[in-house]
DNA sequence: AATTTATTTTAGGTTAGTCTAAAAATTAAT
DNA sequence: ATTAATTTTTAGACTAACCTAAAATAAATT
């Protein structure tokens, strides 16, 4: 059965949903991600039921079946590898590889994904610290908070960032703040539940939203 | 102005075909070169001509714009560079590498292209002896004829194979035949144009169409 | 419980890229 | 120079992936 990048590409939207909580995945949820009209999302997860790849029952929302979540956790893997070829190997900034990795996710050859991984010496994270399935679609996962929940006078190194979005990074960037940087929480601040924290040398003040998506170990 | 993948793939097939005979391109030509049906051809000709990436008079047959040929050039160009890539870096044998550089040529990425190129020591010919424009569009020629135009006693080095099918490669492993290889013309036989050829230490018969898919400097 | 609001689906339409079969134009042959 | 053969185009149809607007269903609120 042949896959479209199109169904791959809401596979995937799925599972990220999914990931986040535990109930089925919701019409608009998905519109939502793929910047696509509710409509249009319908019409998707009909061929996808169609070919066994979700669970589907009309206004019920949606789940990835076993073949569905494997198509995903490829796809994953598959993006992941690529933009750790394209820092590692390409010298590419770690804002710039998300876009070009949507293209090359669709690549279709498993003996490629392999060759690739092999490599790239079998990384296991990618340049924002996303965990990189394996060949049996293993994750790696590791012991690490968000910032947003690190106490006062806690210390974490930087394993990860939940958002790929190149203005993020590039703010991550200025405020000197790599993958495995240390990060010490100065102060916390109840009202809009910002932080003061240490970087290196230099303390700055980071904002909820900022600390949500930096996940440390502590 | 966005081209699509299939449109890329039509400029690259009458570029491929212009390259052959200097004269418009057929429609029955470009529809035998992409398995497709004729009637196929003709709409995409419109669509091409429409964008100003071929100049198509009706029934006439069809030539490249320059814009049109840049675009089939950058094409190649992604192509040959992702053969090489695939070959020396990720090991794959020679045979293996067109298909996929099929689906990376369509990648989108000036700056992907010419990270690939550096980091490849920006080669000029592909695993299989073809040249690679480069960045600005110009070409290496290089000095070579075809096995089948050469003389008995006349010996060169294999430089490039004009068909990158696998079973010809995989033909060619077979016959110890590999790039720079050492190939010495014993005997010509009018009779079907075969030659008897040195390959190495072995002596072997070639049939015509073999020969004229080989390329020799000598 | 009835009504309002939000969500989801259906209906109907569009575009790109393909197809087959029939018609038109060109080229070759008698 | 007609006729026959070949090549090309048109006509009409299909699928995947999208859209908007309207209808249907579910959830929330009074």
């Amino acid at each position: 059965m042949l896959i479209t990048p199109a169904e791959e590409n809401y596979l995937k939207a799925i599972f990220k949903i999914a990931e986040q909580e535990d109930k089925p995945v919701q019409t608009n949820a998905i519109a939502h991600e793929m910047n696509t009209a509710a409509a249009s999302v319908t019409d998707m997860l009909k061929r996808l039921a169609e070919k066994q790849l979700i669970t589907y029952e009309k206004y019920r929302g949606v789940q990835l079946s076993p073949a569905g979540n494997q198509i995903a956790t490829v796809l994953i893997r598959k993006h992941r590898l690529w933009e750790t070829f394209l820092v590692d190997k390409l010298g590419f900034p770690w804002d710039q590889v998300h876009e070009l990795a949507e293209q090359l996710e669709h690549i279709q050859s498993d003996t490629l994904t392999s060759r690739l991984d092999q490599f790239l010496g079998f990384p296991s994270f990618d340049p924002h610290g996303d965990p990189i399935p394996d060949a049996q679609g293993r994750w790696n996962r590791r012991a690490q908070i968000a910032l947003s929940d690190m106490q006062a006078g806690q210390k974490g190194k930087l394993t990860a960032v939940a958002d790929d979005a190149a203005l993020f990074l590039q703010y991550l960037d200025q405020l000197g703040l790599a993958l495995h940087a240390e990060i010490t929480v100065l102060e916390r601040f109840p009202f809009d539940q910002s932080m003061k924290v240490l970087i290196g040398e230099k303390a700055t003040v980071l904002s909820e939203k900022v600390c949500q998506n930096l996940y440390c170990a502590v």
